[in-house]
RNA sequence: GCCGGAGUGGCGGAAUAGGCAGACGCAAGGGACUUAAAAUCCCUCGGGCUCACAAGGCCCGUACCGGUUCGAUCCCGGUCUCCGGCACCA
């Protein structure tokens, strides 16, 4: 078991220091579930001892009516009375033999039995009947709940169910015909001691929550809780493949290898088979079992469990940095150099386990000093997944995979990557098109043509003159745009402006290295087999990989003249180009003469305008 | 049921601190080149108009209904659909 529990409360809290999507955070915050709310004792009627419940609603300890235990919880031999012994015993072997998926499968009805007993609501004296139900869980809470069917649904259906009293102690709803449970509206009624000493009548949920939680505390009849949905880690499996534990077993007793002994490796074996025990196959290799203790040099077993997969996953990206260390895990300078990870790409199905193990097993590291920082991985973004031409799940059975090793030995690798990179957003999902990857195809073939000749030498039209203006503001504003947009992650509007780039170059009928070249190294992280072969032709030896990346000028990226809409009552009526200098007189003279149809002679009474992007005259 | 996300041409998708909807690509249609085809290059490409010889013009259109605004794909309220997650957690 690993102790996960106990960093609940940071795996929550830190989720705030980094860059996630917001419906991985929820996933991981709603997994962790942490619940406020109060323990409380009901004492038992007829024996010694008390059942403590957990409860988010002590506002509504006035209007319990039955207590229920978990057909596990122990205090059912207790309370159980002779005459109900028999149904208890049956119900509770029957929910035994359910498993977990059949006791939330079958949540339809809800079952339980009277065991006979009773508890005694601490805030008011009443004796409680004590039910046991398979909707009350053990491993929750207390695995005992106070029920105010009233104001909790579940509860509401099994007092239906078995026709227990329903006892309105918050006004605002109609509790005969189902559970009233919002916590922002309503009025606490029916809630006060008979001396009237304590009362939280008159108050909202939320306010009448803390003070009878203080109030329950002032009297030692319960004390605030807090609740986590999260349970500690089941980290053992009894398989061959995974990572063995170096733990060995001493007259029963667990005992750590030294570290000089580590790492410990699985014996190589035929024998996967399960060792017909319940333990892993591990058990049948008597050689690799039987050892000595290595402090002691007394006899000893190996450990048999085995990690289970989420093992090595949890802290591979701090081995990468350092993967050969023999004596380390990795070297602290390292560790502070390279971390935290800045990007993780990864799928959505890993939003909850792997990075929330991951990030628990570094918060322990971060604990003992191996790692430095708090988070391992501040921004996250998860890529969506490549559906068939269909527009359905690839699988086998719709016959409807590509095979990318097919499509590459088709199309080329930089075609295939560059494919796959405009089809859409990185996160969305979106359907393959073999089409598509032709077309992506065709742009590649125009970038070649447009600085290669039919005798695959450097084409004649590559020139060292100097670029028009035109020519040189669409390069600055494709380093821009370019740019921007991998800095983004948004590939595919990059990839767009790279081929409206080659578009205007093929229509150029001399095309000048000043624009080529910078254009090869946009080009280079798209397609870098192609870039490197142009770079190549283009005489320059050192790869493109090595080149600095382009920088642009941004007065070189606005045009010289630029287009305003002009808008009559907010709809489109015309468009004016003028200078990119141009001031608002003069925009404004060319604006209403543009517009005069529709202001018929008449002064606007207002006019809009949004500097550089449009003029609007409200008439 | 609850939580999160998304609905834009025939298709994948552009464009949001509210300001020209449909960039770029695919498919389709037309043309040039060719004996022919492929490849390539050029043009058209949301819908409607008993508007116009034409250049062009007008109306509608970003899932649906309503609101705010001079102006809404974008903001607000409601509805529907799809995708992902959780699902008796007191």
């Amino acid at each position: 078991m690993l102790k996960i529990t106990a960093y609940a409360d940071r795996l929550l809290e830190d989720l705030k220091l980094v860059d996630w999507p917001t419906s991985t955070l929820e996933m991981q915050k709603n997994w962790i579930g942490r619940s406020v709310g109060a323990e409380v004792d009901f004492t038992l009627a007829d024996q010694k001892g008390a059942i403590r419940v957990f409860t988010t609603r002590p506002d509504t300890l006035f209007g319990a009516t039955y207590m229920v235990l978990a057909p596990e919880h122990p205090l059912v031999d207790v309370v159980v009375s002779n005459k109900q012994k028999t149904a208890v015993q049956t119900y509770r072997e029957a929910s035994a033999k359910k498993s977990d998926l059949q006791r939330q499968e079958l949540e339809k009805e809800k079952t339980g039995v009277f065991t006979g007993g009773y508890a005694v609501n601490p805030v008011n004296g009443e004796q409680l009947p004590i039910w046991i139900a398979d909707y009350v869980l053990m491993s929750y809470g207390t695995g005992a709940i106070m029920a105010v069917p009233a104001h909790d649904e579940r509860d509401w259906a099994f007092a239906r169910q078995y026709a227990l009293p329903i006892r309105e102690v918050i006004a605002g709803g109609t509790v005969q015909e189902a559970a009233f449970t919002e916590t922002n509206r309503g009025t606490v009624v029916n809630s006060a001691t008979s001396d009237d000493a304590f009362s939280i009548n008159g108050l909202t949920p939320d306010k009448a929550i803390p003070k009878i939680t203080e109030w329950l505390e002032k009297q030692g009849k319960g004390i605030q809780a807090v609740n986590y949905k999260l349970r500690d880690w089941l980290f053992a499996r009894q398989r061959y493949w995974g990572e063995p534990f170096p733990i060995v077993w001493v007259d029963g007793d667990a005992r750590p290898l030294p570290e000089e002994r580590l790492p410990l490796v699985l014996p190589e074996t035929h024998n996967f088979k399960p060792s017909g025990t319940g333990e892993s196959p591990l058990a049948n290799l008597t050689e690799w079992l039987t050892t000595t203790d290595p402090v002691t040099n007394k006899p000893a077993r190996r450990e048999t469990n085995t990690m289970p997969q989420w093992a090595g996953s949890c802290w591979y990206y701090l081995r990468f940095i350092d993967p050969k260390n023999s004596t380390h895990l990795l070297d602290p300078a390292k560790e502070r150099y390279w971390m935290p990870v800045d990007l993780y790409i990864g799928g959505s199905e890993h939003a909850v386990l792997h990075l929330l193990y991951a990030r628990f097993w570094h918060k322990v590291l971060f604990d003992i000093g191996v790692t430095s920082t708090p988070e391992p991985f501040m921004k996250l973004v998860h890529q969506g997944i490549v559906l068939g031409e269909d527009n359905q799940k690839m699988s086998k059975s719709r016959g409807n995979v590509v095979n990318p090793d097919e499509m590459i030995d088709q199309f080329g690798a930089d075609a295939v990557r560059l494919y796959e990179m405009f089809m859409g957003p990185l996160e969305a999902m979106k359907p393959w098109s073999t089409r598509g990857v032709e077309g992506v195809t065709r742009f590649l073939d125009r970038v070649w043509r447009v600085m290669v000749d039919e005798q695959g030498r450097l084409s004649s039209s590559v020139v060292p003159t100097a670029p028009s203006l035109d020519h040189e503001r669409l390069l600055h504003q494709t380093i821009k745009k370019v740019t921007e947009d991998i800095e983004a992650l948004r590939f595919n509007t990059a990839i767009s402006q790279m081929m409206i780039f080659t578009n205007e170059m093929t229509k150029a009928q001399a095309r000048p290295r000043a624009v080529i070249e910078p254009f090869v190294l946009l080009l280079s992280p798209f397609a870098p087999h192609l870039a490197e072969e142009l770079w190549g032709l283009l005489g320059h030896h050192p790869s493109v990989s090595q080149q600095p990346w382009p920088t642009f000028d941004p007065a070189m990226t606005v045009g010289e003249h630029m287009t305003i809409p002009i808008q009559v009552n907010g709809r489109l009526r015309a468009k004016i180009e003028v200078p990119t200098e141009a001031v608002r007189e003069d925009i404004e003279r060319l604006a209403r003469a543009e517009a005069a149809e529709w202001l018929q002679g008449k002064e606007p009474k207002k006019v809009i305008y949004v500097d550089k992007k449009l003029f609007n005259f409200v008439v």
